[in-house]
DNA sequence: GGAATTATTGATCAACTGATTGATAAAATA
DNA sequence: TATTTTATCAATCAGTTGATCAATAATTCC
């Protein structure tokens, strides 16, 4: 029941040269991905530093060494999924030039991919929208996230009713924020995942370019 | 604690027995709406026995007396809350032979109404429906609720369609989908209440009905 | 090689937490 | 009235929890 029980899952003293600054950063992410693991398992009800030092191999001293309260750990993870659902979420240079149907397709095969692919990540995240009610730094974080993943939807639908694809009487703050609350709630029920996406189709798309899309279906729905 | 306590069936004796049963009764709501105050507050997270306890003015010892753990208390909440919503819900005597699109904006009304004036139990059900994720037993409360809701939502849908007042080309299922899922994601952000409502409208209803309801907009009281 | 810095650990603390116990009113019952 | 049942509380227990500290190993720097 001793330390060295929990020795082999980490790094071996006399292991070659990395350099304490790497080390140190990989500690802190080995802790937070510990974290996250443990917060799936037992939401932040049951999330206990010693069981996330545990799941990482280390002493819960170690975990305060990187970490010097469990409040920090807890915003670090905040701010580490924050940098994973962006640079996931990329909107980086603009896929502008896409057709709007195929952009907002895209956004679903990326919900789809989260969760099927992802779904670690976006467990956590449902966890960290729960607390953010009475966290205000993990609100900060997750409400800036919010807003951009909104104008994106925003842009998106402009672009698309520009275009003449979308229903022109839905306007894009509506529509985005019918997009972003349905796909919030569907984080609790995500076998309804394919019915509301394609409920969601019909609010949003000319019911003629559905048809004329319908006939033609064959399309490849993935980019990596 | 005997088990002679099963002979208690004598409830029409001449007396006027208000005292215990109902005190008894009456304690175990107290507890139980201590508990949501505390819950509301603090979150399961920060959900103590000794804060319910001094929330409801009685000792630990007390609370224990009448949920013997506290998972039996927590089970309480949730048969509690589904008591709630039930009958605050009331499908009752089918107030079937409304309009379709009254119907619907009836349910939208009903939602606005409990975030307006019960907001207490919206924000507790917020808390169930996250720890039902871990938690058997309030999972099936809420599930059995679900149900019933989504299949008011469904009939109701029918009803609206067949009528000739919803998009043909939505099915009840897929509406009632999109609404459950909808009103679920928007208990994260409820000020996109009124955008999203009339978000969904658009969705359901014809864009015809729409347009005529929207030239006699005052037309309050219906009979038909 | 040796000092300084970084990283890790076992042991431990003080506060907290769910639950129990024994005593004891208060009410119901016979 | 006497006895049994119901209801309450102060005190306390055993286990947990976040956090600290002194000791020590490993790494970097001079």
């Amino acid at each position: 029941m001793k330390a060295r029980t929990t020795a082999q899952a980490g790094k071996e003293r006399g292991r070659p040269k990395r350099s304490l600054r790497t080390t140190a950063l990989d500690r802190r992410a080995q802790l937070i991905e510990a974290t996250m693991t443990v917060l799936i398992e037992h939401g932040f009800e049951g999330l206990r530093t010693r069981r996330v030092a545990e799941q990482a191999g280390v002493n819960i001293a170690t975990l305060h060494y990187y970490f010097s309260t469990k409040e920090k750990l807890i915003h670090g993870l905040a701010d580490y999924l924050g940098e994973r659902f962006r640079t996931l979420h990329a909107p980086g240079p603009p896929r502008a030039r896409n057709p709007g149907l195929a952009r907002l397709r895209q956004e679903f095969a990326d919900a789809a991919f989260y969760w099927e692919k992802n779904r670690k990540l976006l467990l956590v995240m449902q966890e960290l929208i729960h607390r953010s009610r009475r966290c205000p730094e993990i609100d900060r974080v997750l409400q800036s996230l919010l807003a951009e993943w909104r104008r994106e939807l925003e842009s998106l639908l402009r672009d698309g009713r520009e275009e003449g694809i979308f229903r022109p009487e839905v306007s894009p703050a509506e529509g985005a924020a019918l997009l972003t609350t349905a796909m919030m709630g569907l984080l609790g029920s995500p076998d309804l995942f394919d019915i509301v996406f394609r409920a969601l189709e019909r609010a949003l798309v000319k019911p003629e370019v559905l048809e004329q899309n319908e006939e033609k279906k064959d399309g490849g729905s993935d980019h990596s």
